[in-house]
DNA sequence: AGATGCCGTTCATCCCACCGAAATATTGGC
DNA sequence: GCCAATATTTCGGTGGGATGAACGGCATCT
């Protein structure tokens, strides 16, 4: 897990996203900005001008800190679906309908490599097939639905389609 | 629970006590010395010199950084049900009458997931059957019931309902 | 007893999430 | 530019839920 780097607050939004995600940040802070105040373990910040050995020092103590608390109950950002269809993302979740989460479901297991549009098709209508454009439109239904959680679809033309966190 | 502000390297010493007794701490590094490396986040640094306003953000972020984490590994604000129907959640509670009562007891048992009609019903109404309307009209005032308390019940459909907080 | 208010039940109706299909738009490879 | 693959929008149908209103039981208050 490596920290980021970035503006404040220029990039606020972009860290606000790295914090739903509990990535581990580092923000410089502009010369008249005021400085952040969070609560959040993960995210630590320096004043800038600084010097390369200072924000060194911070960005080690994060990558510390977080492993500590990676190391303890909280076994960090972990990507699961029930089977009554909840997707969850860290404290994020969303309930999918079934078809949905059947697609979720297939593409979850074999999460890291591309799957083809055939096995999604089977697995979500096993029996019965159906004109392949409806796998289009469910995929952008479950595309929209899962912006909240932070989960992508990507697609990989003509080959398939493959999950990204 | 202070913060405590101190020299560093000056206080070691001083450092390494607090340290061993949990006080948060903020170590003002001078102007030429290394910075600690510390995975503890009960601690804190400043190069310096720097600005007061700075030292007070660091101050800030530290003592709610420890608020979080005394607080229990259970973030969420406690939510509880007592044997009289009573729903508190902080300073705010609702007093529920014995149906509804019976369906957040249910719904709190399972917190985090789903609770399906059928269960709902057996909870509620343990020796009898209702008919399955019976349930949605329950929820309605159950939900209209939870508001001041900030508590919400989503429904997963055809799967049942889950607690939302 | 009558009045009042809370609770539980049922009924009738309305709303909206989900799904499938078809039409249209966009993208990528050649 | 052309074609194939994929995206997006729209529409209608269906069924699960949500909601409001009405009624009866039961307690408390006067």
């Amino acid at each position: 897990m490596d920290v980021v780097i970035l503006q404040w607050p220029a990039e606020e939004e972009r860290r606000a996203s790295l914090l739903d995600c509990g990535t581990p940040r580092l923000l410089l802070v502009g010369r008249t900005a005021l400085p952040p105040v969070s609560s959040d373990p993960r995210e630590d910040w320096v004043r800038m001008p600084s010097s390369d050995r200072d924000i060194q020092a911070r960005v080690a103590g994060l990558t510390l800190r977080c492993r500590e608390q990676d190391s303890g109950p909280t076994p960090g950002p972990t990507l699961s679906l029930d089977n009554d269809g909840i997707l969850s993302n860290g404290r994020n979740w969303v309930a999918l309908p079934p078809i949905e989460a059947a697609l979720v479901g297939a593409l979850l297991d074999s999460s890291g490599s591309v799957v083809s549009r055939a096995t999604l098709q089977n697995a979500a209508w096993p029996d019965r097939d159906t004109p392949p454009n409806t796998l289009d439109v469910h995929m952008t239904r479950l595309r929209r639905r899962l912006v909240p959680v932070d989960v992508v679809v990507r697609t990989v033309r003509s080959r398939g389609y493959i999950l990204d966190i």
